[in-house]
DNA sequence: AAGTGGTCTAGACCACTCT
DNA sequence: GAGTGGTCTAGACCACTTT
């Protein structure tokens, strides 16, 4: 529907921006020349994905940003532990540019030695280490991920900033970690780790590749949800 | 919207069953007194919800039992295993009615001495254990429960099948898998195990809760969805 | 008071499926 | 060919928000 496409291409290419006002139904009409019930049908579907908000009364809008946790509920590590009502905590044990080695370049599929970067960051709860996130990113996609100062920002939220986040992979699977991961997180030797691979596309490119490393005593994955109309 | 809900309640109280062909919208306009335009949205967001499948020329039909796993891909262990083209076999521990203990109980929420089900199931995966399912059950919302022979179907398959899912809850963790656990995975003494809490909840109320123990080496739990609209 | 979206009506044309 | 859903039109009344 000629509507819908005009909404979303306003939205991918900038021209409407999340908090924006899209054009009042009687105005689209106008200008598509088309009833007024196809407009409200396509804002009305439009919203129902997600996209937009609409109020009586006042107007339709884009959308914020989506809430990515619906599903499952690893979100930003900084609210959550701020959530709990404890003290966040960010040690950056490197954050730098490195050319993509054939391990790394498996990982986010493109040629050896394309440009990207490499942070390694212990994530704190109350000075206790929560989580090691181990990351590479696609140095394309975020030119700036190398000068942030993720001590006041997660790469996380960085990249979900710079790049709308179209698809992202969880893989879960327990594990003993290695001696290096267990002196970052200060784990006994007998402790198992779950270990999270989480991968994000943008743009239809796979740009991320993190490894998140939780002590199993500290830490748990949770997802829940209702079946739909159920 | 009376369309709606009268759609939902049929399907709710099983007057109307997974495949059953509903009325035409036509049909649905005289009996409602309604206009077209309005059966056909009630029945539109009712398919985009998941809950109908229509065919243009054909007609609208209850939607088959809803796919749970778009978002925690943990879907039938036999079909994944055979979808893997390996073979499925499942061993029964046990498979009883119990009285819930102080523990049980609180595990369901229920009164201690409520009637349950407590069945122990080792999957394998070509006769290796992949996965072991220590699961309780309340048995006035599933009273064939004892009598069901699980190496034919799974508790999961069985449960869906008689109760209409609501809601479900995962939780993930890593741990070292107790004595017993071993012996029925047969794992190594420093091997991890990835334990996940499956809860699901059929008509409003908390109806079972399985704890499912994997060998770290011989699993991953996967998650993987898109941004909607993105 | 003017403008907004929420909802509904009565009617229309079409492509498709079933027989 | 009869019946189905897919889509659209032109108009209406309402509750709400904004000014």
């Amino acid at each position: 529907m000629a509507i819908k496409h005009f909404v979303c291409e306003a939205i991918k290419t900038g021209a409407l921006c999340p908090g924006d006002r899209l054009p009042s139904e009687a105005e689209l009409v106008a200008r598509f020349g088309v009833s007024r019930m196809t407009v409200n049908r396509a804002l009305r579907e439009l919203q129902s994905a997600g996209i937009l908000t609409r109020r009586a009364g006042s107007g339709s809008f884009v959308a914020e940003p989506r809430p990515i946790g619906h599903m499952i509920e690893i979100r930003n590590i900084a609210d959550e532990v701020r959530a709990r009502g404890h003290a966040y905590r960010a040690r950056v044990v490197c954050n730098e540019p490195v050319r993509a080695t054939a391990e790394t370049a498996a990982l986010l599929n493109v040629p050896a030695g394309t440009r990207l970067f490499r942070s390694m960051i212990v994530h704190h709860e109350d000075e206790w280490p929560i989580q090691l996130e181990d990351r590479i990113v696609l140095a394309s996609a975020a030119p700036d991920y190398g000068a942030t100062d993720f001590t006041r920002t997660t790469p996380n939220e960085y990249l979900t900033r710079i790049a709308p986040l179209e698809r992202v992979e969880h893989r879960v699977r327990a594990a003993m970690p290695d001696a290096s991961t267990r002196a970052l997180l200060g784990l006994d030797e007998q402790e198992p780790a779950l270990i999270m691979i989480r991968r994000t596309w943008s743009r239809g490119r796979l740009v991320s590749h993190a490894q998140l490393t939780h002590p199993a005593r500290r830490f748990e994955l949770s997802a829940s949800f209702s079946v739909p109309g159920a």
